[in-house]
DNA sequence: CGCTGTCGGTACGATTCCGTACCATTTGGT
DNA sequence: ACCAAATGGTACGGAATCGTACCGACAGCG
């Protein structure tokens, strides 16, 4: 079994045992910019264990609109909202940030995930995990000024990189956080100019991390905390 | 056994086999405005089914504000999310519109939600839909108006009451909707001008249903159909 | 009955954010 | 090398919302 640095971890919190067998039955994929994993209320017929890259969960309108509800890399699972009721996806699930991923096939993840099975335990963890980042999206979206959300967002989303680049347009990270391109492109050069972060056309690069943390909102840090309590 | 023309809707979706098993377990309890079901983190000790009244699921931030997330009434559950991770809450819940409960402890839930049961079958049916009201949220606050977003809320509120007046004050909708205190009056004396609405001092009395839901933007609607979808 | 605290109506400037537009630059394709 | 499309920088007025404050009206309590 090759040593990979980079690896799913919710699967790596299950005993080796457990992983060993899911393993066999899953398959890598890869996850393509922009790629569509499930359509609204679409059919689930895989779920995903992110290796790399991110996905995100978007809310769509009926205007043609959309927002993110969540982002979804390698600390979780993509689709699991299946054992919940009828395979139907509650969101949308595109790929945010190209990557590969192990896919299962869902009779496979409803056979394994037995009542009282460690895969079922840890979902059920991980569903908690994912209500508290959606719950805490309601209030940011609420209250918080766009340049705190845009930190958030930047740190989410480095949180699931290798590297400290965010290959992605002002455009996309617009709709992301629902507001305007122009709006996006305004806080990222006064980030800029506070030296946290470097634009290039269709990259963002953050050189200060620290920095980043404080002009966010605490909405990340209190999703992150409670990802680590719950699954950490 | 009386017949109650206020009953809990999910417990009515039920078998009456299973409903009148279940039913000789639970007891009716009060429900206290601005009582607080459960505290942000704190423990689940009984699950409640809503007959009449109100519950509001909130997030806190560290300054003290808060603002809901979902409302759960006699359509729902509340206190699911003990089946998710060890009994502790996602949301602070509280009483938003007093009423009555059926309240039963968490290990009897435990104990009637085994796998394939109709109550386990129909919770995770009721997750999803409540997955839906979160995340519709999340687009509602990041993209629609103050107005919308009133509109949206008085009628979620009157789905859950058996009049058409809402007991509570524009400071409290204030908090829920995470607006001023004074941006509820703003919008209240509007509707008020075009005939929906009547303020009394704590009471807003609904008069035109239909031009509040000409008012509101989608996700009422959106809302309320997923959850007819999934357990209607 | 009167007092006191709560509630709501209203106003003000300040601020954030929007919608839109225009243009320069870069990129990718041919 | 050229062209078309995508991207981002910037600007403008306007709308939405905020923070704050003040005051009158109402309700509960003694």
């Amino acid at each position: 079994m090759p040593i990979n640095p980079r690896q799913n971890l919710f699967l790596a919190r299950l005993p080796p045992a457990e992983y060993q067998r899911l393993a066999a039955r899953m398959r890598p994929v890869n996850l393509g910019f922009k790629q569509v994993l499930y359509k609204y209320r679409g059919p689930i017929d895989y779920v995903y264990f992110p290796i790399s890259g991110a996905t995100s969960a978007l809310t769509l309108m009926e205007d043609g609109s959309a927002i993110e509800v969540a982002t979804i890399g390698n600390e979780g699972v993509v689709g699991m909202s299946v054992l919940f009721a009828g395979n139907a996806s509650a969101n949308e699930i595109i790929v945010q940030i190209e990557g590969e991923a192990l896919r299962m096939d869902v009779e496979v993840l409803e056979h394994e995930a037995g009542k009282d099975s460690p895969l079922h335990r840890l979902l059920l963890r991980y569903s908690m995990a994912l209500l508290t980042q959606i719950s805490q999206s309601v209030a940011c979206n609420g209250l918080h000024p766009i340049q705190q959300r845009c930190c958030r967002w930047l740190l989410t989303t480095l949180d699931r990189m290798e590297s400290n680049v965010v290959p992605l347009t002002h455009e996309f990270l617009g709709i992301m956080l629902g507001v305007r391109r122009a709006s996006v492109t305004e806080v990222l050069r006064s980030l800029h100019e506070q030296g946290l972060v470097n634009n290039r056309r269709g990259t963002i690069t953050i050189l200060d991390r620290q920095g980043l943390e404080k002009l966010s909102c605490e909405c990340y840090r209190k999703v992150k905390e409670e990802f680590d309590r719950l699954l950490g």
